[in-house]
DNA sequence: TAAATAGTGTCTCTTAGACAATATTAT
DNA sequence: ATAATATTGTCTAAGAGACACTATTTA
């Protein structure tokens, strides 16, 4: 018997789901939307929805994205996909996860284009437990963006196009949890070669102006 | 709207696909099926099912695996997503790509429980084209596998439970088609702490007797 | 004793991390 | 002047990579 011959029951379902990160108050927060409806009514969760007939995962995730916040042409990528068939108490739905990383004069202060009651909370605090298993896949998410964050400048995604490297690093900071030594930082991303000094720069308040950059690289990152 | 509530059609099948790997002739090796039906009938492709109804993911990948070669508890890690809705010619198909390692000890010469003509390809040099998107599958196995290389000492997952480090040193090199230096790769290997010299040793034809290892590390892998 | 395989140490260069003083602006 | 923020370099330790010889066995 050829193995894509065997049949199975008609009553999955696809999902997506998008774990959508901004950055707010020098905090990583993620969008949540609160349920309206049974199951886990009254609970918070990841947007998400199904996946349609002629969309590939990537574009329904592009989607929801869209749907819930309005931007398009952030940073978006799968994350891990949720299969437990125990996950939705009404029937089978496995969702694949994403993560989206939107920057803050992007993202609407109150976003949801849904009548659902939708907010930001901070990454760290959600109001637990939310719907689903939404704390495993907000979880999987956290430490993807950490992984992320040693070995890349990522936390750009979450900035203005123009930005200056004390922002930069708060980024990494709110991200990481944990304060950064200012010199190795800049260090660091001066040899990722992710970032271009501009010939601008701006000043908030007190104190000196502060050099501003945007993303792209000097030199074509490690081209061999 | 509440998010979950959208509908969507009735058409979609999700299975999972495995790609698994063994190490033979000093060679990295997949495992393929060679389709009798249409679509790509007489192509090969990556073993794979659909999921059935009351399974997880993971417990569909595993029972897969288990029909496929008759192994069990073996390395086996969720690869990727793959969702395109022109991926199945035959409708609307997302596949959980997993990949798997099977010690050659344990990996049958010939496998394929099902009727289905299955055997060992060599993982750089698999029939091309091969069937639905598993070219791109399988480009990602290999590219995960070769990442988690350089980090951890995952090659003793390709052995037998006991193993000496110069095939240890033969199994990295095969994954990653580059020869290793052999101090540096022990020196590495002892670093990683995650093999354990026991009493005993092997000589294989002519040459030194080789100590052996086993999986097993000294102290808990970088606790803090 | 020749051929085959196993085992071992040093030096260098690069990278990561600790660490503090000066520069420029607003008030 | 003071407060606030931006910017910059050195030293040290650890890790990665280049590199060659000795040890033990079989035939």
């Amino acid at each position: 018997m050829n193995p894509r011959s065997r049949s199975s029951s008609d009553h999955e379902r696809v999902t997506v789901d998008i774990v959508i990160f901004t950055i707010r108050d020098t905090e990583l927060q993620v969008l949540l939307v609160r349920r309206g409806i049974a199951p886990f009514e009254g609970n918070w969760a990841i947007p998400g929805g199904f996946v349609l007939p002629k969309e590939s995962l990537d574009e329904a995730a592009r989607r929801e994205l869209r749907e819930e916040t309005g931007v398009e042409d952030v940073f978006l990528e799968q994350l891990y996909t949720f299969g437990d068939p125990e996950r939705d108490p009404r029937g089978r739905v496995i969702t694949v996860a994403y993560y989206a990383l939107v920057s803050p004069d992007r993202a609407p202060p109150l976003a949801g284009s849904d009548a659902a009651e939708a907010r930001w909370w901070p990454a760290a605090h959600t109001p637990a437990p939310l719907a689903f298993d939404h704390d495993a896949i907000l979880a999987t998410a956290l430490e993807r963006l950490r992984g992320k964050l040693t070995y890349t400048a990522i936390g750009f995604e979450l900035l203005p196009k123009k930005f200056t490297l004390s922002q930069l690093q708060r980024v990494h900071e709110a991200i990481l949890g944990e304060p950064l030594d200012k010199r190795n930082f800049r260090k660091r991303v001066d040899a990722l070669g992710v970032v271009r000094p501009l010939k601008e720069s701006v000043n908030s308040g007190a104190g000196r102006p502060a050099q501003l950059f945007s993303f792209g690289g000097r030199k074509p990152a490690n081209a061999k």
